[in-house]
DNA sequence: AATAATTTCAACCGCACAGGA
DNA sequence: CTCCTGTGCGGTTGAAATTAT
């Protein structure tokens, strides 16, 4: 392959990057642009394939990046956008602004790891209640995330609740509804939710094909736009 | 306090696709 | 049409950090 001559043949360096790296990475990118890497990797003279480049800015180095913890509403919007186009995390990420593809990956496979432990039984009582403790804390426990007594799932019943809390592909795909999440409504929520019951109902028995999602979701006004 | 287990996340890899020669 | 190059995407890996025992 290609990458993995130039790899070899140049003596590319892999892993982390430095942070003399990073700054000269940045300086190129503002200089030229964020396009043609493998020019861009030439003429800066880091010894990077133009692919590890592209990498590194779009994941650390961009402008605007979120870096910290994730937020209720982006936790849900990653849930809902999952259940409708799986595993396209890009597409996902354009929807979450200053999050990456590898950032939701990521997040949503440390998730799903649980999740499968829970739902084939593979675990000991010990780690199963384990993880139900933690999904418990990192779901509720969330900032501004309140849910009353009544409302709120119970996570020491059996592992029926558990598939409940993350909705599985069986279950109406919006059993998980916004409702159920009996949250204060922000605008955002509120336009998350239009924007979902938009979506189903525009969904319903059509398959996604590409020259129609992106008329669908319209990302000339993404959701984050409250103007 | 030490060690083991688990989680997180940056980075790599292979594949697919688009566009140009 | 075919080949080549660059780019984007999704899956996977592994080191570092964190948490549990």
């Amino acid at each position: 392959m290609a990458y993995q001559a130039a790899v070899e043949g140049q003596k590319l360096r892999k892993g982390p990057w430095l942070e003399e790296e990073d700054e000269r990475l940045t300086m190129y990118v503002k200089l030229k642009g964020d396009q043609r890497w493998e020019t861009l990797a030439k003429e800066s003279g880091l010894m990077r394939s133009g692919r590890s480049c592209r990498l590194r800015w779009l994941n650390y180095l961009r402008p605007n990046l979120k870096h910290g913890h994730i937020t209720a509403d982006e936790e849900k919007i990653i849930v809902k956008l999952h259940e409708l186009w799986g595993n396209k995390w890009s597409k996902i990420a354009q929807m979450l602004p200053g999050r990456t593809d590898n950032w939701i990956k990521n997040y949503w496979r440390s998730h799903l790891v649980k999740k499968a432990q829970i739902q084939d039984g593979a675990v000991s009582a010990r780690n199963l209640q384990s993880a139900l403790n933690k999904a418990q804390q990192d779901f509720f426990l969330q900032e501004g995330n309140k849910i009353t007594a009544d409302k709120k799932y119970n996570f020491d019943q059996d592992h029926e609740s558990v598939e409940n809390l993350w909705g599985t592909k069986e279950t109406n795909s919006y059993d998980l509804g916004l409702s159920e999440f009996a949250l204060p409504s922000s605008p955002y929520e509120t336009r998350l939710s239009d924007w979902i019951s938009e979506l189903s109902s525009e969904q319903s028995g059509i398959t996604w094909t590409p020259d129609h999602d992106s008329d669908a979701w319209g990302c000339s006004s993404p959701l984050w736009d409250m103007n």
